[in-house]
DNA sequence: TTTTTTATACCGCAAATGCGGGAGGGCATC
DNA sequence: GATGCCCTCCCGCATTTGCGGTATAAAAAA
């Protein structure tokens, strides 16, 4: 069984040798890599070749959040797990959205590091109780929109209305669902009822908006 | 140091049993009532009056997505610890959606229940690890698809797509944005070649995409 | 200053859409 | 057997859109 390769980019010289320490101390992985700053990252990788990235947030020159977004585009198999001082609602969203699978803070235990380390190598995502409640309290602002109202569609029409919000026209639709133009215009007049709209735009709006679909 | 109460609502007797002796005779936790559906749920929420519920998602009758709303609705303070035997992307979305805190596996240890049990109600989210991981997934694909791509469009261009995106027609647009119909009618044959689009669907479905408004 | 861009506005025509109606067949429920 | 629901298809007509022009004036860029 090969150990797990950590490659760790952190400014803090002090935070930076003891995490080196730590990871190579502990049976089953390997500190391939401990940097201070994400100069020459792509080329310092692909010498590395982690299979987990140790990622600070806060750093001189490139961000974290940038590094995260370039590893990602490079390495995609490359896990990321995010470390951090703050409970920065900006940062966390940001640092999600870049393709971060993890997230934890700089006062986890040495213990708490090395388990967030293999989770996120195993396929996990690590991240402390309150970060996770960040995450889904942002997940919940920017999804909820959901309105939970009933329209009674009946399934082929849910099959056209699914067509009409990818853009295409009748035509096009009566011949994905197998039916005639004129069939699917009555569908259409029914949904429109249904939905209490009377155009097209408006259906795929509320479409989207309500996820009817 | 008071309790943390917790409500059950499982349907397997089994596992209902299991997790009230577990609770209950855990140093710090009362189990302060056990369902084995949503059947007058809030009647028995009032009585129970409990910290933390613990919702099953696959039950007869109301199901927990359901429940998880109307308890959020009810009880907004009430922390909502779901469980499930499977990995369905849909039910982690719904679940998340309606409020629900934390996301665990049937087959998590008694230790782990209880440490989610008390994550829960720190305000914290606990999520098993392959369940976060889903979610950061259901996170990173319905906030990410923001295309970058400029499309170049002008300020007024911008303003008559916001109203197409609100559903609105032509005459609407040149009402609220003040010119006639035809110029409406000339920005947007501009905006549809701006997007590449040849037709009112892919105009919305595109601006909503890609958040070009 | 000349050119380009933006916003304005109109005409015309073909195509697509919205809306009203009618009509038959299948299938399940009552 | 009757009723209701869903899917199927068609007709007609008014309106809206998509797309091709043309054109003017102000503003911005060259």
């Amino acid at each position: 069984m090969k150990p797990i390769r950590v490659t760790i980019f952190e400014d803090n010289k002090h935070l930076r040798e003891s995490l080196y320490y730590l990871i190579s101390g502990t049976e089953g992985f390997c500190c391939s890599d401990a940097f201070a700053d994400c100069n020459d990252l792509v080329f310092q990788l692909k010498k590395s070749m982690p299979d987990v990235v140790l990622m600070d947030i806060e750093m001189p020159g490139m961000n974290g959040i940038e590094a995260v977004k370039i590893i990602k585009q490079q390495f995609p198999q490359v896990q990321i797990l995010m470390q951090t001082v703050f409970h920065d609602d900006d940062n966390i969203f940001n640092a999600v959205c870049a393709g971060a699978s993890g997230y934890i803070l700089k006062t986890t235990s040495p213990e708490g590091y090395m388990e967030a380390i293999k989770d996120v190598y195993e396929g996990g995502s690590p991240m402390t109780g309150s970060v996770a409640r960040k995450v889904l309290a942002l997940f919940q602002q920017n999804v909820t929109p959901k309105g939970n109202t009933d329209y009674q569609l009946t399934p082929k029409e849910k099959e056209i209305l699914q067509q009409l919000i990818k853009g295409k026209s009748y035509k096009m639709i009566a011949d994905v669902v197998g039916s005639s133009y004129e069939t699917v215009r009555t569908h259409m007049k029914n949904i429109y009822a249904k939905l209490h709209v009377n155009s097209n735009t408006e259906a795929v709006l509320k479409a989207l908006q309500e996820k009817i679909v």
